[in-house]
RNA sequence: GGGGCCGUAGUCGAGCCAGGUAAGAUGCCGGCUUGGGGUGCCGGUGAUCGCGGGUUCAAAUCCCGCCGGCCCCA
């Protein structure tokens, strides 16, 4: 309780105008002037990688790759071209990929007489070599992921990491097994390892089984994760495809068990992309701009030197012995030391997610304390200079999880029952993710999709897959017997 | 698929309709000042006006084509 100890100055107030009524145009922003991504490269859908954002994308990624491998992954790399005949090998597949691959037609001067795709996702390259490698039981199962570039050719609009031509950090993992159950089971593996993952980043979710026809194409059952923007439109952030024997039909890829019979192995792949980072962003950003949790946040603490006239040296020494010691304790510090005025240093910083900010002037090196100011809540602590590291280290764990609770519970406000059909349209408009009663009956939401920019998310399901029973036992759109707890909001 | 808008300095952006020496802001460089929430002042730097063609004595401005970006509707 290092804390307790000291005196509290301040507690800001958290300016979220701008973040919640020009979501869009803040997250560009943010996302240029932080470093982060510049779409401003003269391609439609096409970013730059800037390096600190590059670095968040690092920390979330390994902590991706992290779980992956305790759980039996490997991480490989296909090539980025499919061969035409390879891409063309699983009908389905193609009818929903065709129309938005791009292609490589030529060779230099010369026609290709074998064109090629560019990955819209690695499916049909990765099967194609399982079909090689698996022949026996004893080589199952295969688990493996990899994190490359993919491209589509959006026709629509795009969006920085939301929607773009080319996909920079696309996670996609794929597994063959030798029977339904264990398939089965790697499914559910997959979603709690999903769901591990956005806790661990503080993205709140809901979980659904994405209706029949917005499966993704081949697979048999497609779950899938949203999140909220603080515009009030859901974002997918994350999807498991139960792809049961379709592809190892297409393909070919059989072993043979134990029991001497051949067979075709069982499937499933689960991705995420970019996305992940933007939910970063934008849940845990406010006006002032990007605010990272400490577990991810490239650099935790920042030190801005408060040098009035004829104290300079006092004080930046003090800042440097600071430093040594906060960097010593492990801790990812940047002392500050620029000829900018600390209001620009504040800002600066804020701006790019920096956790905790550390003060020192005249009046902190008298009076032996230094002042602590919270990113996400704007909060000002005064500490004992010698209990520094003890306090910033309590302090840090704090701020992690109160800024995880704090995302869960908007997130939570922001999801609303409905009981009537009207009240979903009303709700819908006010920026809920709506709840409600549903028979599965694609009729009985035919005019709500008709509606701008909404989406049937799903049946709602838990992180057994199980489907969360709904309140009322009716369909509150035609009075038959409702199977499921259905999902509904405007969507991205 | 249908309709509309925009492209001017590193960045933002006025000028375009009514053709005639390309505003301003910010950034950057130098100096002083200031410093616990974007300090102020002085001086300086920076643009073949997206590309190509046409009309004209004269084109950022009008016309045509191309490239790139954005928005709205289905």
């Amino acid at each position: 309780m290092l804390i307790a100890s000291e005196k509290r100055i301040k507690v800001g107030t958290r300016p979220r105008e701008r973040w919640r009524k020009e979501f869009g145009e803040w997250y560009n922003d943010v996302l240029i002037k932080a470093e982060i991504y510049d779409h401003r490269y003269p391609a439609k859908g096409m970013g730059v990688w800037r390096g600190y954002g590059k670095k968040i994308a690092n920390r979330v990624y390994g902590i991706l790759k992290k779980m992956l491998n305790e759980n039996g992954y490997e991480e490989v790399q296909f090539p980025a071209l499919i061969p035409e005949k390879i891409f063309r090998i699983e009908s389905e597949h193609v009818r929903g990929f065709e129309a938005e691959v791009f292609w490589v037609t030529r060779g230099g001067l010369t026609e290709l007489e074998e064109k090629y795709v560019l990955r819209p996702t690695s499916e049909t390259p990765m099967y194609y070599m399982f079909r090689i490698w698996i022949n026996s039981y004893r080589d199952l199962p295969v688990k493996i992921y990899q994190i490359v570039n993919v491209w589509r050719y959006e026709t629509k609009w795009t969006r920085p990491l939301f929607r773009e031509r080319e996909i920079s950090v696309f996670f996609e993992a794929h597994g063959a097994f030798a029977s339904k159950e264990e398939n089965e089971n790697e499914v559910k593996l997959a979603t709690k390892i999903y769901a591990t993952f956005f806790r661990k980043l503080g993205i709140p979710f809901i979980i659904t089984e994405r209706p029949e026809w917005d499966k993704f194409p081949g697979a048999e059952k497609t779950y899938a994760f949203d999140t909220l923007m603080p515009n009030g439109r859901a974002l997918q952030i994350g999807t498991v495809h139960n792809l049961g024997q379709r592809f190892a039909k297409a393909f070919g890829i059989k072993f043979q068990d134990k029991d001497l019979k051949i067979k075709y192995v069982w499937q499933n792949c689960f991705g995420v992309s970019g996305r992940v980072v933007t939910s970063i962003i934008a849940i845990h950003g406010d006006d002032h701009g990007l605010a990272l949790l400490p577990s991810i946040a490239p650099i935790q603490i920042v030190i801005v030197p408060i040098p009035y006239k004829g104290f300079e040296q006092a004080v930046i020494q003090k800042c440097r012995e600071v430093y040594e010691r906060l960097k010593n304790a492990g801790f990812s510090v940047v002392l500050d030391e620029s000829d900018e005025t600390p209001g620009e240093k504040f800002y600066k910083w804020e701006l790019r997610g920096v956790p905790l900010r550390i003060e020192i002037g005249p009046t902190d090196i008298k009076e032996k304390e230094i002042t602590i100011t919270r990113r996400d809540t704007f909060e000002r602590i005064r500490v004992n200079e010698e209990k520094i590291v003890d306090a910033i280290r309590e302090l840090m764990n704090k701020v992690e999880e109160e800024m995880k609770k704090a995302a869960w519970d908007w997130f939570n406000s922001k999801l609303e029952i409905a009981n009537s059909k009207e009240e979903v349209g009303k709700l819908l408009e006010e920026g809920y993710i709506v709840l409600t009663s549903w028979c599965g009956d694609e009729k009985c939401v035919e005019d709500i999709t008709e509606l701008p920019g909404v989406k049937i998310l799903g049946a709602l399901v838990d992180e057994n897959l199980e489907y969360i029973k709904p309140k009322h036992g009716k369909c509150i759109f035609c009075e038959r017997k409702a199977k499921y707890l259905v999902a509904i909001a405007k969507s991205y």
